[in-house]
RNA sequence: GAUUCCGUAGCUCAGCCGGUAGAGCAACGGCCUUUUAAGCCGUGGGUCCUGGGUUCGAAUCCCAGCGGGAUCACCA
C-alpha cells in the first residue's frame, strides 16, 4: 500500500527517534499512580494534591509556542492538559530533548507517560507540569482530530462506515462511544449480580448444536470435520437451558450469543446476545414481576433514576409496569375485539388493518401480524403483552383457563419488544403434539418453523417440574438504555462485508520485469499494483506518465526511455 | 432481497449547468515562555470508489459493479 505524505514522514521520526538512542516501543512497564479524572475531580478541591505524579496517555491535541507548549493527553478515564516548558525539559545546554524529539518528532496519536506535578493556568485549566516524559508508543498514522468548543463539535469523526470497520478509532475519538460500552457492561452486571443473588445458576451450554431449536428462526450451518456432520450454531439455548431445569437446577441462566441467517438492519445483526433465566415451581405471573423489578434496577444502576431518555420518548422503567393481554390490547387499539373469531373473520380483520395475508397464515400468524400491525409500535413505556395464541408459542404452555392461548408475555418498551417469557410447556405429550404441527407449518411453506428435538422430548418425559423461562434481548435492551438508534452502536464489531483487499505485486515481481528499483514506487503511484495491470498498459501512454511523474516529483534519476519501458511489458 | 441517497486530501466537507480540483483542521518550514476548536506568515499533499460509455475534453452526464447509510420485507 502506497503510504500518505503524513505516514512517511511518521516513519522517519520513528527512524530518528532511533538514531537518537530513544525506543519508540519501549519494553519496560511505565507505573501510573494517577489518572485525569482524578486529577480533574480532586485537584480543584485540594491543591496540595498529585505534586508528584506519573500518568500516561495518548497525545490527543498540541498548542506549541516557542519555549513552551501545551499538550493534552487522553488516558481510559479522560483528558487532562500537559505543560512541557523547554527549559525545564532540558535543564543543560542540549535542547535536543525539547525541540526535536517533543516538538518535531512527537505526533497527534503518540502514547507517553509523563512525570510531574499539577497546577491551575491562568486560564483556569487544570494541568500538569511536566518534568520528564517518556515516549511509550510511537502512532504511525493519522488520527481524525475532532476538535470541541463551547460543545460544538467540529470535524466530527462520523463516516459509519470507517466508525464500525475501525472501532478502535471510533473508541479513541468519540469518548461519548466508549460511554455506550461502559454503560452496556454495567447493564450486563447488574442483571448477573441481580440473578446471581437470587441463587440462579449461571451455566453454559452448546452454541454448535446438531438440531437448532427454542425460537424461530432460520440458523447459520456448519460442518464438523471428524463426526462428518452438520451443526447448527445456535438460535437460542431455551431447550438446552429446560434440560439443566429436568436435571435437578432449580434456577439457571446464561447470557448467550445467538445466531439468526436473517436480514440485517438497525435492529438486527446476525449475531446477539440474549439472556435466557429459567426457575423451576414459578409461573409467567411471577417472572413478569421478576422483569419489572430487575429492569426497574438497571435504569437505576446505569442512569441513577427510572426515567430513560430515548429519542424523543422519556420512558419510565418505574413499577408496576402496564398489563394487557393481547386481545385486550387489540380491542384498545383498533376497536375490533377478535377474542371469538374464526380465521376467516381474523383475515377479514387483519386485511382491514392493513396485514398482507398469505395462505402460509395460520390463526395465530394472523393475531400476531394485527397486534404487530396496529399495536406494538405505540406501546413506548414499559407494557406487558399477555397470553398469546397458542399457534405461535409452540413451547408455551396452555392457558390454565383461557381456550387457544398459552401463557405468555412479552415486555414492549419504546414501540419494541425486549423479552418473551413464558410459562414452560412441561406437559411432554402436549410438547410433542405442538413440534408435529411445527411440521405442518414447515409444510405450508414457514422456514423457520421449529425441528422436532426427540432428547429434548425424552426428557420432558422423565419429568420436568413446572417453571417460568424468560429471554431478554441484551442489544436491544442496551439500545434502549443507551439512547442509541441503531444496534451497530452498542456492538463493538457489528456484522459488515469484508473490506477489499488489493492484491499486490512485490517490488521483487516488478523487479523481475527489467524495472529498475528506484522506478517502482512511481509505478505503483500511478496505480499499477499488480504485473498484468501493467502489462496491459499502452506503453507510449505508461512511458510519457512515468517521465511525467519524474518530473513533478523532482526525482534524481534518469528519464526512461520508451525502448525500456517497451520491454519491461512485452 | 427491494427502493432510495451517498462515496473528492489523514478527518469534515465544497466544487457536480462538462474545460484534468478547493477550504478548515491535520502535516511540513518560520514567529510566538500559561495557550484554549490558540494565533500569524509560507509550503506540500489527491487512481475525485472501480470499470465501461458519451465527448475534442468527465470529479461533474449515462450504464454496470463494489462499499456504506436510511426505509421496507424476514426477524430479536
Amino acid at each position: 500500500m502506497a503510504l500518505s505524505e503524513q505516514e512517511i514522514i511518521r516513519r522517519q521520526s520513528l527512524e530518528e527517534l532511533r538514531k537518537l538512542g530513544i525506543d519508540p516501543y519501549p519494553a519496560d512497564k511505565f507505573e501510573v499512580n494517577v489518572t485525569a479524572k482524578e486529577i480533574q475531580e480532586n485537584y480543584p478541591k485540594d491543591n496540595s494534591l498529585y505534586q508528584d505524579i506519573s500518568i500516561a496517555g495518548r497525545i490527543m491535541q498540541r498548542r506549541i509556542m516557542g519555549a513552551a507548549s501545551f499538550t493534552e493527553i487522553q488516558d481510559s478515564t479522560g483528558r487532562i492538559q500537559l505543560y512541557f516548558k523547554r527549559d525545564e525539559i532540558c535543564p543543560e545546554d542540549d535542547k535536543t530533548l525539547y525541540n526535536v524529539v517533543f516538538k518535531r518528532l512527537l505526533d497527534i496519536g503518540d502514547i507517553i507517560g509523563v512525570k510531574g506535578y499539577v497546577f491551575i493556568t491562568k486560564m483556569g485549566e487544570v494541568t500538569i507540569h511536566v518534568k520528564e516524559f517518556k515516549i511509550l508508543s510511537k502512532s504511525l498514522r493519522v488520527l481524525p482530530i475532532v476538535k470541541e468548543k463551547d460543545d460544538k463539535v467540529f470535524d466530527a469523526f462520523s463516516d459509519p462506515e470507517l466508525r464500525y470497520r475501525q472501532r478502535y478509532l471510533d473508541l479513541i475519538v468519540n469518548p461519548e462511544v466508549r460511554d455506550a460500552f461502559v454503560k452496556r457492561t454495567v447493564m450486563i452486571n447488574t442483571m448477573r449480580s441481580f440473578l446471581n443473588e437470587r441463587g440462579y445458576l449461571e451455566v453454559e451450554t452448546p452454541i454448535l448444536q446438531p438440531l437448532y431449536g427454542g425460537a424461530a428462526a432460520r440458523p447459520f450451518k456448519t460442518h464438523h470435520n471428524t463426526l462428518d456432520m452438520t451443526l447448527y450454531l445456535r438460535i437460542a439455548n431455551e431447550l438446552y437451558l429446560k434440560r439443566l431445569i429436568v436435571g435437578g437446577f432449580d434456577g439457571v441462566y446464561e447470557f448467550s450469543k445467538d445466531f439468526r441467517n436473517e436480514g440485517m438492519d438497525r435492529f438486527h445483526n446476525p449475531e446477539f446476545t440474549q439472556v435466557e433465566l429459567y426457575v423451576a415451581y414459578k409461573d409467567y405471573e411471577w417472572m413478569m414481576d421478576l422483569v419489572e423489578e430487575m429492569i426497574e434496577k438497571v435504569a437505576l444502576d446505569m442512569h441513577g433514576t427510572t426515567k430513560v431518555r430515548v429519542g424523543d420518548n422519556l420512558i419510565d422503567f418505574k413499577r408496576p409496569w402496564k398489563r394487557y393481554t393481547m386481545y385486550e390490547a387489540i380491542e384498545e387499539f383498533t376497536g375490533h375485539d377478535i377474542s371469538q373469531m374464526n380465521e376467516e373473520q381474523l383475515v377479514d380483520v387483519a386485511t382491514k388493518v392493513g396485514v398482507k395475508v398469505d395462505e402460509s397464515m395460520g390463526k395465530g400468524k394472523l393475531i400476531d401480524e394485527i397486534f404487530g400491525e396496529t399495536v406494538e409500535s405505540k406501546l413506548i413505556q414499559p407494557t406487558f403483552i399477555t397470553d398469546y395464541p397458542v399457534e405461535m408459542s409452540p413451547l408455551a404452555k396452555k392457558h390454565r383457563t383461557k381456550e387457544g392461548l398459552v401463557e405468555r408475555f412479552e415486555a414492549i418498551v419504546n414501540g419494541k419488544e425486549i423479552c418473551n417469557a413464558f410459562s414452560e410447556l412441561n406437559d411432554p405429550i402436549d410438547q410433542r403434539q405442538r413440534f408435529e404441527a411445527q411440521l405442518e407449518l414447515g409444510k405450508r411453506g414457514d422456514e423457520e418453523s421449529m425441528v422436532l428435538d426427540e432428547d429434548f422430548l425424552r426428557a420432558l418425559e422423565y419429568g420436568m417440574p413446572p417453571t417460568a423461562g424468560l429471554g431478554i434481548g441484551i442489544d436491544r435492551l442496551a439500545m434502549i438504555m443507551t439512547n442509541s438508534p441503531s444496534i451497530q452502536d452498542v456492538l463493538f464489531f457489528p456484522q459488515m462485508r469484508p473490506e477489499k483487499k488489493q492484491v499486490e505485486a512485490s517490488d521483487e515481481d516488478f523487479m523481475k520485469l527489467g524495472i529498475p528499483k528506484e522506478w517502482i514506487p512511481v509505478i505503483r503511484q500511478k496505480g499499477f499494483n499488480t504485473v498484468d495491470e501493467l502489462k496491459q498498459a499502452n506503453p507510449n501512454k505508461l512511458f510519457n506518465d512515468l517521465n511525467g511523474m519524474r518530473k513533478k516529483l523532482k526525482l534524481d534519476i534518469p528519464a526512461l526511455k520508451i525502448e525500456e519501458v517497451k520491454k519491461w511489458i512485452e
